[in-house]
DNA sequence: TCTGTATTTCTACTAGTATCGAAATATATG
DNA sequence: CATATATTTCGATACTAGTAGAAATACAGA
């Protein structure tokens, strides 16, 4: 077993745990099914009745982590899920997958949602 | 859009936040490696350097959110990967990508890993 | 430049989580 | 039944995160 380069395991322990609270899984999901196109901040404060400054500290933690993207169009921020990160992390949660038992390969975790 | 019987988003929250903390997600990915024979707490505790009590409050903590099983064999426990719960997880985080947006079917989320 | 709208930053409080040594429990074996 | 091994539960401490009202910032339009 060759030397890992880097361990990428803390990364996404936090790219998860970004996603582990009801409010930021809700606004994840959201922003993946208005992808490619997002939503902006209001509109997601309104979908999900959550206090603007809460809102933005969520937005915050889930933009630290990549998950997510913002740009700015006027006075309004648009946030839009980064699919290719997401994409990343469920290949790396089955990487190893069975690795000492059985040999199975997982590729193409996942295909949809073209970037 | 038909009522949701049951909103299961704070569920998957829980999952997310468990395997949110980087020794818990160590753990994990070790079960996963090694499933479906699975570990037994020494072996973890010996792998990841935990001590043992800090390593089984992770554990249980996994176990509560169903990510995790455990059988007793002797003086041992015995843990292994809920691989099928570990699929329901992803299936919902990609089950309404796209949907208002763009017509993306998203199936087969993974065939590997037969528990 | 004044006004309104969108959103973030500041500040503070509260509650939850990670950690681990020590003691307790469960099982096996001589 | 006494002892050894494997693992959990107890208890205590330190840290981290979630929440939201109020003030500040960014932009657009009259």
């Amino acid at each position: 077993m060759a030397k890992r380069k880097l361990d990428q395991t803390p990364r996404f322990a936090d790219m998860l745990a970004a996603m582990g609270s009801e409010p930021r899984l809700r606004i994840v999901r959201l922003l993946l099914a208005t992808h490619p196109t997002g939503a902006k901040a209001g509109d997601i404060q309104a979908e999900l009745g959550i206090p603007s400054s809460t809102l933005s500290h969520h937005l915050e933690k889930l933009r630290n982590e990549d998950l997510i993207a913002m740009r700015r169009d006027g006075t309004s921020l648009w946030y839009t899920a980064n699919v290719d990160v997401l994409r990343e992390l469920l290949s790396f949660l089955y990487a190893e997958c069975c690795t000492r038992s059985q040999v199975i390969a997982v590729e193409e975790i996942l295909s949809a949602c073209n970037s």
